[in-house]
DNA sequence: ACCTGAACACCGTTCAAGT
DNA sequence: ACCTGAACACCGTTCAAGT
């Protein structure tokens, strides 16, 4: 069990960035955001709080490190990694739902991410994979780069509120109950948001994030017809594999 | 100025909602959320900080209140009110372009927003104005309220990457300089990302917005052509303006 | 009815001192 | 080098008591 190449010279070290992430993450799925702190952080790690801040040198560090770690793998989705000759616009779904999966995958996942500003390789490549997808396609710099920030933007404020209204009515009620009351309350005063209420408040999450993948996909297609100046177009029906 | 219909009997009251949520977003104003404490606003508005409690159970209260109030307005845009005969498409973007507006009009409005579901007359007539528009268009209730949430979650996304850059590198560095400095030390590595930094780390964020807005109304409009069961199609054009 | 004063149970962060 | 112990400067929230 003793690798070689362990640099560790004087004692063990019972701390370590890889093992506090670890905990901090374990800790997160456990008891939330509002309830991992620092000084709980430590005690699950049999350390004093203080001891935290000789790898992290804030809190918001820690969160940035959970965030990085939390895109693991949302990079390289199997169904995106294991068709690479798929149409552009299924890839790119399926990067966004990689990174709705990674993000529901940890309570308060989105509201983590989206807190922070990771530059760690994997939330870099995920979007190096995404611009890859796009500049194969066709679309020039600029539009690669809008595209990945409105993908990116709608997919977490997607799970945003998907992480809020599932969660149990706590300090901040989401939309269930109060929405409802707060509508039906005054009879005449919303009446087309009356009748989308039940659309609102029910609980199909999936089939909304669907909605709005697909809705950018195709407004990202007649974008890559009527456009401006692309080298070659792609993807306009479902083959043409195009390589370097 | 001894208003007629009065209902106060005792003192004063130097304390009421309206103004306390007006000096808190004027204390957000100048100082940002993470400066925006109970004991803080109380000492603006000359009073303990338990007497905020009187008025709004918790901090998260006083919050949605003064996101409700950043609202005001943002369901009735000149532009849109002043062409309800426009393209609903026009009016959907204007809608969108108003809540926008709204955010940014406030230091860490997005934010603020963000962290809180608000049930109030301004959010609620917002929502109510976009269904609306959307129902006219030939909208059926689902796809109206998944667009609702669809163009909400893109804006509120967009307005928070954009107060966070915009804001100097305090706590948690943004965009413009943490992100080129981890895409450039590894050359080879992210050559897509390296190719669409100037635009990611660029500030016309105006652009990126009206993109995203661009992308998701013409999603919508072919979602409108190909669609399901509408009663009507309108809004192909320009006119057709449609009443009751 | 409305607010004060003071406390309760915490926070994130720092830093001398130990080992 | 790595961690402890203890402190600093705060938090949100509660609640008897005053006026």
């Amino acid at each position: 069990m003793s690798s070689p190449s362990t640099p560790a010279r004087g004692r063990p070290a019972r701390l370590d960035p890889d093992r506090t992430v670890g905990t901090a993450l374990e800790l997160l799925d456990e008891a939330g955001l509002d309830a991992l702190t620092m000084r709980r952080l430590a005690d699950a790690l049999g350390v004093q709080a203080g001891a935290l801040y000789r790898y992290f040198a804030t809190k918001q560090d820690l969160l940035t490190a959970m965030a990085e770690r939390m895109l693991a793998d949302a990079g390289t989705p199997p169904a995106a990694a294991a068709t690479p000759d798929a149409d552009w616009s299924e890839r790119l779904a399926d990067l966004a739902r990689a990174m709705r999966a990674a993000l529901l995958a940890r309570r308060d996942g989105a509201r983590v991410f989206a807190g922070t500003h990771s530059t760690g390789p994997h939330t870099l490549g995920f979007a190096e994979t995404m611009i890859g997808v796009l500049r194969e396609a066709g679309f020039d710099d600029r539009d690669a780069a809008h595209t990945l920030m409105a993908v990116a933007n709608f997919t977490v404020g997607h799970t945003l509120e998907e992480q809020a209204a599932l969660r149990p009515g706590s300090g901040d009620p989401a939309d269930p109950e109060r929405l409802c009351q707060a509508v039906t309350v005054t009879p005449g005063r919303f009446p087309h948001l009356a009748t989308a209420l039940p659309t609102l408040t029910g609980t199909d999450f999936t089939a909304g994030f669907e909605f709005g993948l697909r809705v950018l996909v195709q407004g990202l297609r007649t974008l890559d017809r009527t456009g401006h100046r692309h080298g070659y177009a792609a993807g306009h029906g479902g083959g043409g594999r195009e390589r370097s």
